[in-house]
RNA sequence: GGCGCUAUCGUCUAAGGGUUAGGACAGGGCCCUCUCAAGGCUCAAAUCGGGGUUCGAAUCCCCGUAGCGCUACCA
C-alpha cells in the first residue's frame, strides 16, 4: 500500500505552496489507495512556534481533505541520533570540530564548500578522543567524493536525475547541539513511516541526492520520489511567508470566502492538468483524473495583489469558486452559508426551523450571481435583516420621475393579492405599469431599490417572493 | 561563482514530428434581459533568441539568454 507525507515544519503559516504539496500528496494517496501522513517537522526548535502549529493544522483541516496518521519529529528524536551513530562507526559520516563561526565563513567563499579535508581526514582515536575531551563538534555525512561516479535515481516528474559525489557536499546530520538536521530526520523517518513515494516541492530536487545517499548507508530502501514545480509570486519569486505576507496564507482565502472545493480545484490546477481541457472538478473528479506523470515541471505563478480595490487573489479562482457555489448540491453549500452568517451575527435559528424551506430557498436563488461565500453577507444583506442603507444608484432608481409614487398602489395591490408568488406579482407589477402607462423597468428597478437598497440583484420578482408579502408591503411603504 | 531544473497568449494550461497552435480566467463586442450576474456566440492575445537534425520542429539535439532552485550546525 502506498504511503505518502506531509512535513510542514512550524515555523510559520500554512502558504499555498504547502497546501498544494498537501492537496497533490492526498490525491495521490486517493487516487492509489494509499494512506496520508501528516508529520510536523519540529526539529528546530528555536524556531518552531505553538502559534504556527495551530495554524498549520486549521489550514489543513479546513480543506477537508483528512490524514490517516499524524507524528511529531521530535518525539523521534531517539532515532535519529541513533541512525547517526549508526553511521558514524560504519564509518559513513564523521566528526567535523570546525567551529560554527568559522565553517559559516565558508560560504560566503566563490568556490563551493564541500568538506573540511582536514576534518575528513581525522582518525578515529583523535576523533574519539576530541569528542571525550567535551569539544564540540557536527556529524557530518562523509560521501565518496573520490569516486567518479555519483547518485542517480528517477524522479516521477522531473524523470531521470543524476548528481556526481564530487559535486555534493559533506552535508551535516547533527548539529553541534546534538539536534538532528532535517536532512537526517527527514530521510530517517521516511524510511522508519514506510513512506513509499515522497512528493514534495522542487527546492528539495537537488537535496534528493543526499537523501539517497543516506537511506543508502543506512541500509534501507529507497522510496520513490516526484518534485513538484514552485508556486511563485506575481514578483517572480518563489513563495513565502516573508516575502509575500499573509496573503498567501490558506486562512486569508477562508477569510475571502472560498469554498474548501473551490480552492482546492484552484490549486489543483498550478502545477497539473488533467489534459482534456477541464477546469472545473470536483473532489471525486480530482481523485479519479489526477495523475502525478502529469505534473508539470515548470513553476506556476499566484496571481495575487495587496492593492487596495483590487483583487486580492487569483481572479480565475474566484470564478471557479462561483462555479461550485452555484453547482454543489444546494444542502451541502448551507452549512457554509450558516457559518458566514453566523460570522456576521445575522444567523436566525428559525433559518434551519421552521423557515428553513426559506432559507434554502433564499439562497439557491441568490448564489447563481455570486462566487464568494462572503457575497452573501457583503451583497445580500437586505435579505436577512431590516435595516439597510440605500445604495446611490439605488437611489437613483427610486427617483426617476414616477416611479416612487407608483410603490404605495402597488403595496395595496400585492396586499390583497389572494396568492402571493413570483408569478402573481409578476402579473400585478406589469399590469399597474400598463395602466399607468410607464414602461415595466421602471416599476421593477425602483421596487427592488425599495426593498434591497441595491441597484443589482436577482430578478426582481423572485425578490418579491424571497421576501414575502409582509416585508414587500412594508419596505414599499417605507420607501 | 559551482551544480541543477525550466522556458507556449497578461495568467493557468492543451498539443510530446504534420492542427488555421486548442481551452479557461481576465479584457473588447454581440445575444438574452427588469438591473447585475449566470448562460450562449464572438474578437484580440503566445511557441525566448540562434543554430542544427528532418520532406516537415512548439515538440528532438547543441549554443546562448532569462527565470527559478540548491550550494547552512533552515526546512
Amino acid at each position: 500500500m502506498n504511503r505518502v507525507r506531509f512535513a510542514p515544519s512550524p515555523t510559520g503559516y500554512l502558504h499555498l505552496g504547502g497546501a498544494r504539496t498537501y492537496v497533490f500528496n492526498w490525491l495521490f494517496a486517493r487516487s492509489t489507495g494509499g494512506r496520508m501522513i501528516l508529520r510536523i517537522d519540529d526539529t528546530d526548535a528555536d524556531r518552531n512556534t505553538e502559534q504556527s502549529l495551530r495554524s498549520i493544522l486549521e489550514g489543513l483541516r479546513w480543506l477537508e481533505m483528512p490524514w490517516d496518521e499524524q507524528h511529531f519529529q521530535s518525539e523521534r528524536r531517539d532515532r535519529h541520533v541513533r541512525a547517526a551513530d549508526a553511521l558514524l562507526s560504519s564509518g559513513a559520516a564523521y566528526r567535523d570540530f570546525t567551529p560554527e563561526d568559522e565553517s559559516t565563513q565558508n560560504r560566503k567563499d566563490a568556490q563551493p564548500w564541500l568538506c573540511n579535508p582536514e576534518m575528513r581526514a581525522l582518525s578515529k582515536r583523535d576523533s574519539d578522543r576530541r569528542a571525550a575531551s567535551g569539544e564540540r563538534f557536527t556529524v557530518r555525512f562523509r560521501v565518496p567524493r573520490d569516486h567518479p561516479g555519483g547518485v542517480a535515481f528517477k524522479d516521477l516528474v522531473y524523470r531521470k536525475q543524476f548528481r556526481r559525489y564530487s559535486d555534493i557536499e559533506d552535508f551535516a546530520l547533527l548539529r553541534s547541539s546534538g539536534m538532528p538536521t532535517y536532512h537526517l530526520a527527514s530521510t530517517v523517518d521516511d524510511a522508519e513511516l514506510e513512506i513509499t513515494h515522497v512528493i514534495r516541492g522542487q527546492d528539495h530536487l537537488t537535496n534528493t541526492f543526499k537523501h539517497l545517499l543516506l537511506l543508502d548507508a543506512l541500509g534501507v530502501s529507497r522510496p520513490r520520489f516526484g518534485h513538484l514545480p514552485l508556486l511563485l509570486g506575481p514578483d517572480g519569486s518563489k513563495l513565502s511567508k516573508r516575502r509575500h505576507g499573509a496573503l498567501v496564507s490558506v486562512p486569508n482565502y477562508r477569510d475571502l470566502g472560498f469554498l474548501p472545493r473551490g480552492f482546492v480545484n484552484y490549486l489543483a490546477l498550478l502545477g497539473w492538468s488533467p489534459k482534456n481541457n477541464r477546469e472545473y472538478l470536483e473532489p471525486a473528479d480530482l481523485v479519479s483524473a489526477f495523475r502525478i506523470e502529469h505534473v508539470l515541471r515548470t513553476n506556476a505563478i499566484v496571481q495575487f495583489s495587496d492593492k487596495p480595490g483590487s483583487a486580492q487573489c487569483d481572479p480565475k479562482a474566484v470564478w471557479l469558486n462561483g462555479q461550485h457555489l452555484r453547482k454543489m448540491p444546494l444542502d451541502a453549500l448551507l452549512p457554509y452559508v450558516e457559518r458566514a452568517l453566523r460570522d456576521e451575527g445575522w444567523w436566525d435559528s428559525e433559518y434551519a426551523g421552521a423557515r428553513g424551506k426559506w432559507f434554502a430557498e433564499a439562497i439557491g436563488a441568490l448564489r447563481t450571481r455570486l462566487n464568494l461565500l462572503t457575497d452573501f453577507t457583503v451583497r445580500c444583506r437586505a435579505y436577512f435583516r431590516d435595516e439597510f442603507e440605500c445604495a446611490p444608484k439605488a437611489l437613483k432608481n427610486l427617483n426617476r420621475p414616477g416611479a416612487r409614487e407608483l410603490l404605495r398602489p402597488l403595496a395595496d395591490r400585492l396586499e390583497r393579492l389572494p396568492e402571493f408568488s413570483e408569478r402573481s406579482v409578476e402579473r400585478e407589477v406589469r399590469s399597474l405599469a400598463a395602466e399607468r402607462g410607464v414602461k415595466a423597468g421602471l416599476l421593477i428597478n425602483g421596487s427592488r431599490a425599495a426593498l434591497t437598497g441595491q441597484p443589482v440583484g436577482p430578478s426582481a420578482f423572485l425578490v418579491f417572493a424571497i421576501l414575502g408579502r409582509e416585508r414587500v408591503v412594508q419596505r414599499l411603504r417605507a420607501a
